[in-house]
DNA sequence: CAATTCCCTACTGCTTGACTAGGGAAATAG
DNA sequence: CTATTTCCCTAGTCAAGCAGTAGGGAATTG
């Protein structure tokens, strides 16, 4: 029942994104260094995540990344589908040698479960986070508060 | 989130000793082969489920283990958290360095998560287990059906 | 062209999970 | 009392996977 350090890092990236770049691209270095993970172990991850089209990129100068969709279209379970497998591969291993009645027994509720915990991962979205640090006051960086428009 | 071995085998034999010993202690050995797993490695788990007092043993000629409490009293969540430590400090890792405000606010989200995670858990019981296994129609083992008493 | 920023592949070290192994201690049957 | 059965305790091993590093390449911009 582990969470990996990549989905971790992955969340807190997305939180990031969403809370901290108004609308340009962000540099992965900076959200390295505000989030406290090593820029080059980021990159990988968001290798996965530009995958899932949940971020893209933009590279030279004034680059960086940013996300493609909706802070409230982003769920904590896509993310940590997306980089550790789903909850039901994870919790009902089915490389059984032998599937004893037993197995099936507890695979039929393994499986129940994961669909349970599946269930609540996809109803926390990284909006919620957001609203979450808003709430806390978590001051935005590089936030203008309005937009100038020249 | 993956689950280990460990606790999927001792759901199993959990299982296996509220389903098919009749109130007599079951070697190890029977478990084991009913469940397909190795008997040395069952003798680990086995330590701790005594130590948890949900289990306990007799040993010497007709010795073996039994359950302590009643199948409904013993959730998964338990067996789990006993196995592999609680939910949240497998989702919370709090081992962050600088802590940043947004690893506040990812902490505080997934803190909620491990809750409703742990309640789902401590939800499902060995009998409910039990009770799935008799409506799936697994044969039970060394079960007289009714007591002999001489 | 030079600087910036992302991009791709490979490597490494360390932890942990999943067992295996050896011998010891209690209980019971005979 | 002794042999057998069964649990009990400690340690060791082997492989996989996680977390992170490293080196160089490709696109974009000024």
């Amino acid at each position: 029942m582990k969470l990996s350090c990549k989905s971790l890092y992955a969340i807190r990236a997305l939180f990031d994104l969403a809370y901290h770049s108004g609308g340009t691209p962000a540099k992965i270095e900076d959200i390295a260094r505000r989030e406290c993970v090593s820029a080059r172990f980021l990159e990988q991850i968001f290798k996965d995540l530009k995958r899932a089209d949940i971020i893209a990129s933009k590279r030279g100068p004034k680059g960086g990344y940013f996300l493609v969709r909706r802070p409230e279209e982003i769920t904590l379970g896509e993310v940590i589908r997306l980089l550790e497998g789903t909850m039901e591969e994870s919790m009902c291993r089915d490389d059984v040698e032998g599937d004893s009645p037993s197995v099936r027994v507890t695979q039929a509720a393994l499986q129940e479960v994961a669909e349970q915990v599946r269930q609540i991962l996809d109803g926390v979205t990284i909006e919620d986070l957001a609203q979450r640090g808003e709430q806390m006051g978590v001051q935005r960086e590089g936030y203008k508060g309005f937009v100038y428009v020249i």
